[in-house]
This record gives structure tokens, C-alpha cells and sequence, in this order.
DNA sequence: CGATGTATTGACATTGATCAATTGGGGTGG
DNA sequence: CCACCCCAATTGATCAATGTCAATACATCG
């Protein structure tokens, strides 16, 4: 596994890391009691990644549960052609990691698109956390519970059937990712290659650059290369006909 | 949430029931103490369902986590315009439920697809358990794993671009999920219909038809209505690995 | 400021969706 | 037990949408 720069933490360091976190009130949405959050030392490492590095390989031998605090990563498998398929992208706040615990070893690659840091969960620590900090393990499972929506909302993107719909879909979801962390969700930074977006819909890269300018063109949006301003957000909707009730903020 | 005949089952019941269950080994492959087991009384509670049957409904608060022990089972969202998606299929041993924690209700309706029978896993118990009894908490973790190793196979199955390789593929799996609970892997019962199937890979039913007409032609299985037969393993895989694609990625 | 890889745009070919007709099974009632 | 019916599944013909190939424009980074 590809070693970024850690460091294990003490528990004060810990407890004013996860304090000041940008994600405490996703990662830890319920407030967790001194007490609770000093039995979260030693247990917890933050760690650093440069663009392009790789926080694991497909194969390697598993031990970690990751939360991202900062920065974005994608995850992706390699078919037998040598074909690279994104599974997914990773924004602060959620997790990935979980498919390494059945087999002991990650079924995915990982690797971040952006100078990211990402909190380390060690699995065996997990049962610690959860016999001793009950109230981080029901938020655990609320983070888990948030990645399994979002690789739903992954499905109903790719079976978006005409790609204009998919396109639209992804820009949707990607700026409610924002906005659930509170960021101002018009303005979206896309860390991502466009070859990156079209294989996570399962498109020709000429066709997300196709359907880009297509709704450029349509005055929704506004596209400068990694930078994307969404000038029409009800419109965006309306071309997503098929939008999922479920992805739907509450009403 | 339409209710199935349910019953809480007591200490001595749970232990010979959990004894007894065909997925102990997936569901609980650390040998649990007696005592452990017992510690379970009164948390797990298990329920049958008829063919259609929902268990629950998207927007239903949710409450549950299930793990199927007999039977198969499909989880959908429904768009606006009343199309069905199909997220999933739920095979003995497999888990679902989760997607409704964060929310505190469900974001994707469930129903069975034969005779069916469910174990209950209530949240509020899920901490209880994990203190009480640390292995059942790691296992938990695995059928977690493995749910979502499943849902990037599902992935890869709607990322491969020419039809026969996705019908391919989806047989693969389910062979491969078969095999997993110990069950003979060349004969499967397709329990979900070919709307279904469609609908799981983002092709049209027409197409999932023609698609095993066209692997049956060549032999390499053998589809009468629900029953299907791996015929010709090996030559799946290849259909899989090398069909149109590898005569033109030159890479 | 130049070089290399990324993104855009265009022209064409092909796959799979759509529309339509037919067959086939499973369930129900006579 | 058989016959009917209805829904599911298969098969066929057509065409639009998107993948592929190719060339150009554009950033980013050295």
C-alpha cells in the first residue's frame, strides 16, 4: 500500500483535530462528550495525499476504514482489457474502505485528485469504538448508510437512458454533495477528468464533453474546463424527466 | 410498512434457529459461545413474506436492517414519471435495510420475489449487540463488505458496453452468489423477471431476450423460462473478457 | 515560452431502443 | 382434468442515439 504521510494522534491532539474537522458534524453528528472523544485517541491517524497518490490498489491487503476531511479521490477497478472503470468519487465527509473487510484484501484502487487528508479507521479498532463510544458506532453506520445512497444514486445515473439526462444527473448530485457539507452548491470544482466522468456514467468521454456543451449551450450551466457554475438549477431538473424521488431533498 | 407474520423468538428458539439457518456460515462465520448467542435473544426477530410481498416502501420509516435466510427479494425506485429502477437483487445470506439510517426512513422500496423468509436486525439493537457481543459486530461488517462488493459488481455489469456482455456477466454473478452459500452454481432459478433483469442492467427487456437466445445459440447456456443452465463456464467468461472490445483496444 | 496531455468538435458507423406481432406458460374456473 | 385467458417472453424490422475514429484547440506544467 501506497504509505501517505501519518502520524498517530494523542488525545488532545485528537480531540481539537476532530473539533476543528470541516466534516465533524457529518463524520460525528452527534455531539460526542469529552470523555467519549479522549477514548477516540490512539486509535484515530489523520493522513495526507498529493494528487494522483494512491491510498491503495486493488488486491492489497485491507486494515482501514477511510474518511475523507479534505480534498476528493476516485476509486476504480481494472477489467481484464486493461479498461479503467470508476466506481466512484470520494467528497469530505464520506467514507470508502469497506469493501476490504470481507476478503481481508481491497476489491478497488484508490487515489485522490486533489492534495486530500483522510481519517483512518483501523477495523480492529471498530469494535473497540463501537463497545466503548456507542454513539460513534450509530454514526458510522450513518456515513455507511450515506455511501450506500449515493452508489443508488450511482445506478439511477447509469441507467439514465439518454445521456444528456446522466450528464444533468451527475452535476445535480455532485452539487447536493456539496451542499450537504454546506458549501455553496452553483460553483462546483470538478477534480475529476472528463474520461474520469465518462466512465463513472459509462460514456464515450467525447459525449460528456458533447452533453456539457450541450446544456452550456441551453444556458444552464457554465463549463471553463475544471470549473463548472450552475446558472439554472430548475432547468437542470427539468431535463432530468426521470429524477429519482429518492434523491430528492426532503418535502 | 406492510407487515409479514413475524414473531420474536425466544433464547432457546434463536439459538437452534440461528443453528439451524442456512446462512449461518455468511450471516455468522465466527463460531458464536452459547452465552453469545443467547445475548441475541430478543433482539432478532424473523419474518416471512409471500411472492410480491413489500417489506417496506420508499419514504417508510425505517427502523430495520434484514438479512434474507431463504427466498430472493428486489429493491427499486420508483422516478417521477413511474418508471421502476431496479437497485438490486437480495439472495440468502445478503443484507439490506441500510440505506434507511441515515434518513430514518427508506430510500428505495423492497419486496419478495418467492417465498421468502427475513431476519430482523431492529438499529437500536445493532448497538446493544456490538458491545454485547464484539464478533457478531465484525460480522456484521463482512455481510456489509459484501453487500457493497455486490453493488460495484453491479456497477461493472452496467459499464460493459456491448449488451452480451452485461446479460453475460449478470449470470456470472449470480452463479458466483450461488456458489457462495454452497449452492451448485450451474443451475440457477431466475426468480425476477426479464423486466427485471433489463431494468438491472439499463437494457431493454427485448434486449436481455435476445441476449440469452444468443448465448443459448452458442451453446453456452440453457434458458427455459426461469430455469437457466451454465453450460459452457469457461466460454461465459471469455464472452465477458474478449468479446467485441478486444478487437480494437489496441492496448 | 514551448511541449504534452486533456478537452472539444466533426463525420460516420453501429448498437440497441422502439414499435409491432407472435408465441408460450401458469393460473383460474368450469 | 382440461380449456381458456392473460401476462410474460420471444422474435422481427426500423431508426435514432451514441460510440468510434480523426483532427484541432486549449491548458497546464515544465
Amino acid at each position: 500500500m501506497t504509505q501517505g504521510s501519518g502520524k498517530l494522534l494523542d488525545f488532545e491532539t485528537l480531540r481539537k483535530s476532530c473539533r476543528r474537522c470541516s466534516v465533524l458534524e457529518l463524520c460525528l453528528p452527534a455531539p460526542l462528550e469529552g470523555a467519549d472523544l479522549d477514548r477516540l485517541g490512539g486509535m484515530l491517524c489523520s493522513r495526507s495525499y498529493t494528487p494522483n497518490q494512491h491510498v491503495y490498489n486493488t488486491g492489497d491487503r485491507s486494515g482501514n476504514i477511510y474518511i475523507v476531511r479534505t480534498g476528493s479521490l476516485k476509486s476504480w477497478v481494472t477489467t481484464i482489457h486493461g479498461h479503467e472503470q470508476i466506481l466512484g468519487f470520494h467528497l469530505p465527509g464520506e467514507i470508502f474502505g469497506l469493501d476490504g473487510v470481507d476478503a481481508f484484501q481491497y476489491q478497488s484502487g484508490v487515489q485522490a485528485l486533489e492534495p486530500s487528508e483522510l481519517c483512518l479507521l483501523p477495523y480492529d479498532a471498530l469494535e473497540t469504538i463501537a463497545s466503548q463510544v456507542p454513539s460513534l458506532h450509530r454514526q458510522l453506520l450513518r456515513v455507511i448508510s450515506r455511501e450506500i445512497v449515493i452508489e443508488h444514486e450511482h445506478v439511477m445515473m447509469m441507467s439514465s437512458r439518454p445521456a444528456i439526462e446522466r450528464v444533468a444527473l451527475f452535476v445535480q448530485v455532485l452539487a447536493q454533495r456539496e451542499a450537504l457539507r454546506g458549501q455553496p452548491p452553483q460553483l462546483l470544482k470538478l477534480t475529476m477528468s472528463r474520461a474520469d466522468i465518462a466512465s463513472y456514467l459509462a460514456l464515450a468521454n467525447e459525449t460528456v464533453s458533447r452533453m456539457l456543451s450541450r446544456l452550456e449551450q441551453s444556458g444552464l450551466i457554465r463549463v471553463t474546463h475544471r470549473k463548472l457554475e450552475i446558472l439554472d438549477p430548475e432547468g437542470l431538473i427539468e431535463i432530468t424527466g426521470e429524477y429519482p424521488v429518492s434523491l430528492r431533498l426532503a418535502d
